[in-house]
DNA sequence: CGGATGCTTGATTACTATCAAGCTAAGTGG
DNA sequence: CCACTTAGCTTGATAGTAATCAAGCATCCG
């Protein structure tokens, strides 16, 4: 009970084990500062000897509770920030007032990237739970780079996959059924789960079914039907917030839910012309 | 007329100015080699004086005929590529083997930057029609960025500018109906030819209908029809490729063809039933 | 002048959104 | 501690948008 935001997200995701010491307690004790090699690790960018060895560079943490905003649209930027601890939304709004997410950080990953073209945010960003957020000043960032060259090419690096990541985003919203984008976000959630040591199998959304939609670019009906499809197929286990992958596999490699549809015709023009009939005999 | 490609797009763009000579001369007196100065006037990037000065530094131009592969997926990365003249698609291919078109680079434009993560293009860029594109090494560009440290500044701009890019493409897909998303598109390439100097209101589509239901995530049916019922509405008059836009407005502000169809819920009841009628007393 | 591509249009299907209740879980205040 | 409220989730019925299937037409090229 001492914890916070680790204690807060490991028995969420790992209800199993029950005996996880230690979590965290950054409310009472969170760290303040991090070293430059600190956050390399965090953003799985491999740090230099002479990242490691700096140890004057310190970067601010900052803490947030559900619910707080980190940044709005249009707010002057000049931070990036990386979670070290919690989870997060980001989300854009476009001309029409349409709210879109666009990524669901945690722990390792960066946001505010977009900020540097305009010098302003074009996202906002929302702790979805109590979150441990590193303020990375840009400026000092880059000037790190001159000093670094690695670390100079890893900045180009990060941003690099944000925009890949983006890529995909966009080819599955142009391409995929609704099974397949929320069996997609299940695979996702899954192994990012998987990379940072909890558990891939088992774990609870951070999300409401709401913003899975937006994300995905569904309704929140069409979310909770998938889901709820996807458990009587026995692929998951779905209670509520609480996700149990069964198949992963089977996640995967899914395109959409009915085999294949494309050698029943005869029979559906039967079933339906059947159908037909019988509504007119009753009518 | 001893230039190029302006020549060579410009009757394209304008169809109405019948006496453009020579086109694209640029087969035979293509510039070869642009300065620096020349590629950041190219990538909207305010030259500093000393990147005006700097004479030294060259880049090297290609050209590719229609329908010609700049580069593949997979292919070891090296070179960022800049739009001289000419019109590109850029493509993806996702695990199942659905293929999306990200982006139709043109005059300008920066293609290539996926490549800078993993050392290889996650996208391969193809020709539309006759281009002329300039390399730009990656090395050499971040190595002048030391040197000139706005430089350095514009060219994480630049990245952050293809990321926002990439999430309102997103946003779009995520929430937009099919009419709304071919009105975008026609307004985006509207925008960016007026930017570039031509005509904002009358252009050719460098690609085809396929193509653009690709990009954006719909059928070539679908286009094709949406394209129609604008021409109905006289938004725009539409013949093959040649587009000309009627009332630039109402397509920026378009949202959904119906105009409201919130409330004229009783009418539609009463209509339906009246089909059903009728339906019923046929059979 | 075919043949090939690409475009348009029509008919039909089906996927997903919308509308509408209930239901669950988690607080909140008496 | 227990109604009571509220936000979130599930499920059903229905409707509408866009995909699919299917011709026919236009344009371009060799």
């Amino acid at each position: 009970m001492l914890h916070s935001e680790f204690a807060h997200n490991r028995p969420m995701n790992t209800p199993i084990n029950g005996a996880i010491p230690a979590d965290a307690a950054w409310q009472r004790t969170g760290k303040l500062w991090s070293s430059l090699k600190e956050v390399c690790d965090l953003l799985r960018i491999p740090p230099s000897a002479a990242v490691i060895a700096d140890s004057d560079t310190q970067f601010q943490h900052v803490q947030f509770k559900a619910g707080q905003r980190i940044h709005t649209i249009g707010q002057p930027f000049d931070v990036l920030y990386v979670v070290n601890s919690g989870f997060l939304k980001t989300v854009m709004i476009d001309v029409f007032g349409n709210e879109q997410i666009l990524s669901f950080p945690m722990k390792g990953d960066l946001f505010g990237v977009d900020g540097i073209h305009g010098r302003r945010y074009e996202s906002e960003a929302v702790a979805l739970t109590n979150c441990d957020v590193i303020l990375v000043p840009f400026k000092k960032f880059t000037a790190l780079g001159k000093a670094h060259p690695e670390l100079e090419a890893a900045i180009y690096g990060v941003m690099s996959r944000e925009l890949i990541r983006e890529q995909s985003m966009v080819t599955m919203l142009g391409s995929l059924s609704a099974e397949a984008r929320v069996a997609r976000f299940l695979v996702n959630l899954s192994e990012r789960f998987s990379e940072l040591g909890y558990s891939g199998k088992q774990f609870n959304l951070r999300m409401t079914r709401h913003e899975i939609g937006s994300y995905l670019g569904l309704t929140l009906e069409t979310v909770s039907r998938t889901l709820s499809a996807f458990n009587e197929m026995g692929l998951i286990s779905v209670d509520q917030r609480a996700i149990d992958i069964k198949d992963f596999n089977a996640l995967k490699t899914l395109r959409r839910l009915p085999p294949s549809r494309t050698r029943n015709k005869e029979k559906q023009a039967l079933a339906s012309a059947a159908a037909l009939a019988s509504q007119r005999a009753v009518a």
